[in-house]
Formats: C-alpha cells, structure tokens, sequence
DNA sequence: TATTATTATCGTAATATTGCGATATATAAT
DNA sequence: ATTATATATCGCAATATTACGATAATAATA
C-alpha cells in the first residue's frame, strides 16, 4: 500500500491534483509570487529570501518547473525564472471552473 | 530534517498551501465534486464511486472536514456531507487573487 | 435489547516529501 | 587555464501521506 491510485481518477481530476500538489507547499507559493514581483529573478536571491538551503530552493523550483508554471533562462551567469503565462493561464481557468462549479452545485 | 518548515512563511502563503494540500489528490477533487453533485451525500455511495476502500475514503473525508470546506450532518442512518459555502467563498477567492497577482505581477 | 447498516478509528506497510550537506556542473571574469 | 559564483544533483535521515483490513462506535429498526 501506499501508492497513490492516480489511474482510477479522471484525468481532470488528476490534473487539478497536479497543480494543486505545487502549490501545497508555502515554500512554493512564496517562490512563485517572488518572482511574479522581480523584474528578472535571480535564484541566489531566493535562498535569502525564502530561508531555505539552496539545494531545497533548487528542489522546489525543479517541481514548479516540472509542471510548466515557470520557465529559466540564463542572463549572464545568472538564471532568470519567469512565469510561463501560458500556462499558468490555463491552471488559473482550471482551478476558477473546479471552484465555481463545486460551488454552483452544491445542495 | 523531513518536517516543513512552516513557520517561516507567511499566514497567508501557508493558507493557500493548506487548501493546496487538500486539493492535491484526486480523490478528494472527486470527493468535492461527488458532494456538490448531490442534494445530500451519503458517504457509502462514494466508496462504489471513487473506488477506495471505505477507510481511505473517510481519512480523506476527515482532511476536507478539518479544512472546513464540508460539514456533516446525519439525516437517519446516514451523514449527510455538504460544502461549506462560506470557506468556500474563503478560499475560492484566496485563490483567486494568488492566481490573478501572479499573472498581474509577471515579468 | 439485538440486529443491521453506516461511518470512524486503529494499526501497519509501502511510498512520497522535505530538508540539508557534500559535491558536481556551468558560466563569467580574470 | 584558473578562479569565483551560481545552480543542479546525489545521498541520506526524518517525517508525512496513502491505502487497507480489522475493529469500534453510532444510529435506525425489528
């Protein structure tokens, strides 16, 4: 036991679950609204300003990426991540619809 | 080490998270829909529905219960679950602003 | 009160997540 | 090429989650 039965779920369901598993950590919500504030983000900032080790930021940051919610580009020797709007677009209409329609429906 | 580290991130950044964490498995996005899909929620139609055992349905039902995003009431023999409409309201709006912030602020 | 049906809790095994130090890799500047 | 800085990966320990069978608790009904 203790394997997630994620074929048993729509695959609706397991997406939203995806998402909502990104941002099931408070460490990866405030990495995502930081850089959401920068201009361009450097990640040796993150360390400092989340307060984790930097091999944890590099971890979560791998997660965020995993998904699609961020995209990195180097600008000189630093690593510049930025929300991909695209993305983050359709998650935020996933997410939107799942709320709205739980709530229409409810008894 | 293994234990997050909560305390070092925001009331907010750790709220989202919470609601997050509830919505990460599949089984309780079904769970939420199944319920507000129904005029009132008997809880062994959802162990045929989902597919868990009857145990494992109601941990998960537990860690929606604890969040307050559904209340229980027994009608007869059976519990009636229903979303709660005001943290629901809460939280649909939570995510709300998160999603449309990020968007907003990004680069 | 005894029976039946529904839901919760306990105990346990398997797996996943979190966090960090150490180390490797990559890029820029010297 | 060497050095310095930034980021990623590895390996490990601690803890959390997922799942289920067994069993307890709860409530309606006979």
């Amino acid at each position: 036991m203790g394997v997630s039965k994620t074929h048993i779920f729509s695959e609706k369901h397991n997406q939203i679950a995806s998402v909502a598993k990104v941002l099931s950590h408070p460490a990866r919500v405030a990495i995502l609204e930081y850089i959401s504030r920068q201009e361009g983000c450097i990640c040796n900032d993150l360390v400092d300003e989340i307060g984790l080790a930097q091999a944890t930021i590099s971890q979560h940051l791998n997660e965020i990426k995993k998904l699609g919610l961020i995209k990195g580009t180097f600008e000189g020797k630093n690593l510049c991540y930025c929300i991909d709007q695209n993305t983050w677009d359709t998650f935020q209409n996933h997410f939107g619809e799942f709320f709205q329609n739980v709530k229409f429906n409810c008894c």
